[in-house]
RNA sequence: GGCCCCCUAGCUCAGUUGGUUAGAGCAGCGGACUCAUAAUCCGUUUGUCGUAGGUUCGAGUCCUACGGGGGCUACCA
């Protein structure tokens, strides 16, 4: 069979700002494909941006131009960026092209036709100043403005009729949802009875969107938009020879969009009878300087960014930092320090120094041509014993993700060449045994150019540079053996590989930074503030009482109450999770204490209008009610 | 409320199915060396392995409770 490897980046979307999230997935890519190549495999690597929406429709409005021209504009930023990064990417896709589209529909008509696509009215959140439907945890958040509930006719994916069968191919596909902790959660996430899913607009409300073949007035949404580009792109439905060529994928993506990638992609491909992609790997966020990036806090890693860190260290410097450090299991931080610190250490005292001191004892003692080696004692096997063990185990820690361990066995090696030359002291057997020194310094030349061919997908400038030098600026034939090298090759004198950089500057901005409150000072400040607060705020609550008219359980939960209040001459309709608490004949004519203008929420399908106050602790809750009478509800409490 | 994960040297983390004196890198300190990008190499940290119990001949490694941090999720409002 042949080998193959196909791997994917998430779409982005085009009217997000480029930042270092979305680059470490493509260069995570970039450098896995790079791998997969150097083994032979025939590898496919494809990323792209999704270009539909709401969003994309009120940009384009705002700037005056068409959407298409929004989009083509936008989607070369991502381009660009990844062109300037000199990432290896086979394909780019874009949500808006023909050869997509068409797919879409297709899958569309076919889930139709078969029934897992079905209309029904809709009841959701909708934010009419953000103009799109909000879900119940946003609302709670309290970001949005002018929300009512909406009910209209769409679209649903019967999602809820592949959960079992989800359920089942996740328990049995180890490999499938990686790293572990991410598939627990998936598992988890489908404990719970799973909807089906939304998948369309009406037009009048939306119409950048692509078109439902069946039905003209409405246009898709997210999911089986951008979602099947990864087989879009690879002629599903168009060219099955090509499909079959490179699906299933891998999928790099970010924590923030595993359920989405886990639970609604694979559903949707087993109701098209698509197998399952390989596996989808997500991973962590970046941190920056120790805090979550955030505009505010001015710790944003954005293009510009990016693009000053690689002036300094150039690009295989970064590549380097997101290999070694980056966030595959959890999270990590990117600080600019460690960033710095972690280049001059391991790139240009460790490797780069190292390349610098073969070169010159070769050129003072052999003239700058690779010596011919004698025969190898114990220690020279030892070196290139370690260097062909290294490559054996370099791939099987791919296969498992774990390049942050790759890169560190890598620097290992680096080490031991140093720790090799060190025992060895060819600068003092010079003056006695040349011959000696000659095997010497090839021993760790070969284990230097063994180390850089692994190293090639992490650091892939700087190691073809040094290894084309290696090789006397012949064409390079990669064969990943220790003894590659051709003795008497003649090695052109060039400039240090990953020149130290003098961190100087570092002091001058962090001093600057001295200035500004640093960030935990500032949470210190925020939990502070909120131990007092202002008379006004706690003016905006407005308590009031309220008279229990009725209240029920509601049916099928074990907690929930549904009270009807008079609250003065309104009746309002609360749901309280008290069932524990208080049976709901004990609480009819009870006056009790409601915040009123609370944020309605829908629970269980009731629409809840107001909060009851308690006071619980434990086991024991009690409601909060008032001491005597009073001769009507509705009063406000000041 | 439920579920999951984490808490190991100043920092970032390894520690396989429980087994002799708990490890690596970085930083710090001391030394060696001079081929090298003030580099490299060697040595160096008396760590209550979050706390308290328990199981065991024996626990960082298993169990329980508690504390702190993170995540997911819900019928908290």
């Amino acid at each position: 069979m042949a080998k193959r490897f196909y791997v994917t980046t998430p779409l982005y979307y085009v009217n997000d700002l480029p930042h270092i999230g979305h680059t470490y997935s493509t260069i995570l890519a970039d450098i896995l494909a790079r791998y997969y190549r150097m083994q032979g495999y025939e590898t496919h690597f494809l990323t792209g941006t999704d270009e539909h929406g709401q969003k994309v429709q009120q940009a384009a409005e705002k700037a005056g131009i068409s959407p298409e021209k929004h989009c083509d504009e936008y989607s070369q930023r991502f381009r660009s960026f990844w062109d300037e990064l000199r990432l290896t990417y086979d394909d780019f896709i874009r949500t808006t092209e023909q050869r997509h589209v068409e797919v879409v529909q297709k899958i569309l008509m076919d889930l139709y036709k078969k029934g897992d696509i079905y209309k029904d009215r809709y009841e959701g959140l909708y934010s009419v100043a953000e103009e799109r439907f909000i879900t119940q945890k946003e609302y709670e958040e309290g970001n949005f403005r002018e929300v009512k509930e909406i009910h209209e006719e769409n679209y649903f994916f019967r999602m809820s009729a592949y959960q079992r069968d989800l359920m089942t191919y996740i328990e049995s596909h180890k490999e499938f949802i990686q790293p572990e902790n991410r598939r627990n959660e998936i598992l988890g996430f489908l404990q719970q009875p799973l909807n089906d899913l939304c998948i369309s607009r009406p037009k009048n409300r939306l119409s950048w969107g692509i078109e439902l073949p069946f039905d003209p007035n409405y246009v898709t949404y997210v999911w089986f938009d951008a979602l099947i580009n990864y087989i879009s792109a690879i002629g599903y439905k168009t060219n099955e020879t090509l499909f079959k060529k490179w699906w299933p994928a891998v999928h790099i993506i970010g924590k923030d969009i595993l359920t989405t990638h886990c639970v609604y992609w694979p559903t949707m491909l087993m109701a098209a009878g698509v197998s399952l992609p390989k596996t989808i790997f997500a991973h962590g966020w970046w941190m920056s300087e120790g805090q979550k990036m955030s505009k505010s806090l001015g710790n944003f890693i954005d293009i510009q960014t990016i693009r000053e860190h690689i002036s300094r260290t150039g690009h295989d410097g970064f590549r380097y930092f997101l290999a070694k450090e980056g966030p595959l299991f959890g999270d990590s931080d990117f600080s600019k320090e460690r960033f710095y610190q972690t280049y001059n250490t391991d790139l240009a005292n460790d490797f780069g120094n190292l390349v610098n001191r073969i070169l010159t004892l070769i050129e003072k003692y052999f003239d700058g041509k690779i010596p011919t080696p004698g025969k190898l004692s114990d220690t020279e096997k030892l070196l290139k014993q370690e260097g062909e063990t290294l490559c054996k185990n370099a791939f099987s820690l791919l296969d498992r993700f774990e390049l942050n361990r790759l890169v560190f066995e890598l620097l290992t090696y680096i080490r031991s060449i140093n720790r090799y030359l060190e025992q060895k002291a060819p600068w003092k057997l010079a003056k006695t045994n040349l011959e000696e020194t000659g095997t010497i310094l090839y021993a760790a030349l070969a284990s230097l150019q063994l180390a850089a061919q692994l190293f090639e997908p992490v650091l892939p400038e700087k190691m073809h540079q040094l290894l084309t030098m290696l090789h006397g600026s012949q064409e390079l034939t990669r064969t990943l053996t220790w003894d590659a090298l051709k003795p008497g090759t003649l090695i052109p004198k060039t400039k240090a590989l990953f020149p130290r950089i003098d961190l100087t500057f570092l002091e001058e901005t962090s001093n600057k930074k001295q200035v500004k409150p640093q960030p935990n000072t500032n949470q210190q400040n925020e939990q502070e503030a909120i131990k007092y607060i202002p008379l006004e705020d706690f003016k905006k609550v407005q308590l009031k009482t309220a008279r229990v008219l009725s209240a029920e359980n509601v049916e099928g939960t074990k907690n929930l109450l549904k009270l009807t209040v008079e609250v003065g001459p309104e009746t309002h309709t609360l749901v309280a999770g008290i069932a524990k608490y208080y049976n709901p004949d004990e609480l009819v004519g009870k006056t009790i204490v409601i915040v009123a203008n609370l944020q309605p929420v829908t629970i269980r399908g009731i629409q809840s209008m107001g909060m009851l106050l308690a006071a619980q602790d434990k086991d024991t809750l009690r409601l909060v009610t008032i001491d005597g009478d009073l001769p009507k509800s509705g009063v406000i409490i000041q």
